[in-house]
DNA sequence: CCAGACGTTGTT
DNA sequence: GTCTGG
DNA sequence: CCAGACGTTGTT
DNA sequence: GTCTGG
């Protein structure tokens, strides 16, 4: 779950929203279909202040021999998040947000096909993805940043489509994700929770979507006449 | 102590 | 790197 | 997540 | 069917 998502923010607009700057390198122009593997912004706390950083999606452990582990490593389950040993470091030390405006799930069909659904937030505000990074070193002097989305339970929302979905989190609560004195399991814990059904939206799309290859508008455009309605 | 594993999803 | 299992 | 590939030998 | 790649 939760294998694609959707950033439409420039990097003034992330900047501003998540009070940071731009740590190195330039950012990727704003994007509707961003698949694993790809280089994302990231915020994550260094010293004293946020930084907007870019990262590969798709965690590759530290202690991993093949960079491709990354492509399975695309999430990480709330549930057991504070005991897996891949994560429970991370989780104490290595916690970061990833900005995004929407994700898609596929809802399957009885008959064995499936539909992409786009989901945001009500309105389509800008919000976070509670995710995990780490380094990996290829070469002496080759550092490989990566990031992981955390799941959890669908809400009623999302229930229909998948029964899992991304944790969002609160914009009062993105702080205390980022604190990096916050390592206790209970300190975090309780944040990663599914976010309200009702202050969410979401619409079926076109299989365009489903090539993460295709980007723009039409990968979030209502199949059905221009009306937003339920699954 | 060392050796060995370390993840999620979905489908069956 | 870090944790678990033997 | 979906799409797309999925192989070896020998010769150049 | 299963694995790899983006």
């Amino acid at each position: 779950m939760c294998g694609r998502f959707v950033r439409k923010e420039e990097k003034v607009l992330l900047e501003s929203r998540f009070n940071c700057d731009t740590l190195a390198g330039i950012l990727p122009a704003p994007e509707y279909n961003i698949a694993p593997s790809q280089d994302c912004p990231v915020v994550t706390v260094e010293g004293d202040r946020r930084v907007l950083g870019l990262m590969r999606w798709g965690l590759v452990p530290a202690w991993s021999d093949d960079v491709k582990i990354g492509y399975r490593m695309i999430n990480a389950r709330a549930e057991t998040v504070a005991e897996k040993q891949s994560f429970k470091t991370l989780l104490k030390k290595s916690r970061c947000l990833v900005p995004a405006s929407g994700f898609y799930e596929w809802k399957k069909l009885a008959g064995g096909g499936k539909t992409p659904y786009f989901i945001r937030l009500k309105g389509g505000g800008t919000f976070a993805f509670a995710g995990l990074w780490t380094v990996w070193h290829a070469g002496k002097d080759d550092e490989l940043h990566s990031f992981t989305i955390i799941t959890t339970s669908a809400n009623e929302l999302m229930s229909p489509i998948h029964d899992r979905m991304p944790v969002i989190l609160h914009e009062k609560d993105e702080a205390r994700w980022l604190d990096p004195e916050l390592g206790k399991p209970g300190d975090i814990l309780p944040l990663l929770v599914p976010y309200p059904s009702g202050d969410m939206e979401c619409w079926e799309v076109s299989p365009y979507v489903n090539s993460y290859k295709n980007k723009g508008e039409e990968c979030i455009k209502p199949v059905t006449s221009g009306h937003s309605r339920r699954p």
